[in-house]
DNA sequence: CGCAATCAAGTTGTGCGCAACTTATCGGGC
DNA sequence: GCCCGATAAGTTGCGCACAACTTGATTGCG
């Protein structure tokens, strides 16, 4: 069952490679992007979307960079306190948005899984994750 | 849903990583070495480990590398083939399988899910990553 | 036979993912 | 007001993954 986890996680990416390509991006990049997008004028922290991707600072640092250095997004020193770091859309980010709008159902057609079987999976794969993080606070 | 694999995929690392830590090895590491014992006085390419875990020798090279510096593994050239690069168990290698024996156990009960889901999950995903592999190859 | 195309493994470079550590800021207790 | 523990982000180091390339061996076609 965990080979089959992690090569079906790879053979996804596989998927998304060629797609995100188009647009210069990674796939974790992209994640990073679908959390902008969906919380738009709220500009969360750094930590914020740690706790949204389960990613620490030390993947998210140099991953923001390359998409400030691309144009896409702005990382802020908080006014208030000056520890964290907000991380704004451009208009270049979020002109992306529209033109990805496709990809997810590009994705899911590519996966040959109907959209039960697609509910179906993300509520076993969600609930596995959910337990495994609960158990590692205790 | 996509996201849902990606995280389930890394959550499930998670729980690997203290269990092999104990042995000093990583997941993919470990995954070499089910294939090794599985056939064992078999010896696999290179080639063919990276068709059973579909990774390829820009990562199976040094990780064998590593492997063989911890004593478990020992790659020589095929005499037939001079290409070739066989991949065979040291006693060391092979005795770490029995020592290793409870690993999958211990994984399984850490997910929290029923033997059936196991299966059933097992099941699905093996189906995706081959959809996504049978597409790419045409 | 000779040589061009193919193939196996390894190398290089980039981007995660995570542990361990560093730096700078903040907040609470005295 | 000051210090001490906690917190946020960043840095460093290592091990995958994968693309692109290199090196050396082999195969097959004329």
């Amino acid at each position: 069952m965990c080979f089959a986890l992690y090569a079906a996680s790879r053979a996804l990416t596989d998927v998304y490679r060629p797609i995100l390509d188009e647009h210069g991006l990674t796939y974790p990049q992209y994640l990073v992007l679908l959390v902008l997008w969906e919380r738009d004028d709220d500009a969360p922290t750094v930590s914020e979307l740690g706790a949204a991707l389960r990613l620490d600072s030390g993947t998210l640092s140099p991953l923001l960079k390359r998409l400030e250095a691309a144009g896409l997004v702005v990382r802020t020193r908080s006014a208030a306190d000056e520890r964290r770091v907000e991380v704004g859309l451009t208009g270049q980010g979020r002109a992306l948005r529209e033109r990805m709008g496709d990809v997810p159902r590009r994705v899911a057609t590519a996966t040959g899984l109907t959209e039960a079987e697609l509910v179906f999976l993300h509520g076993i794969l969600t609930r596995v994750t959910e337990t495994i993080h609960r158990q590692k606070e205790q």
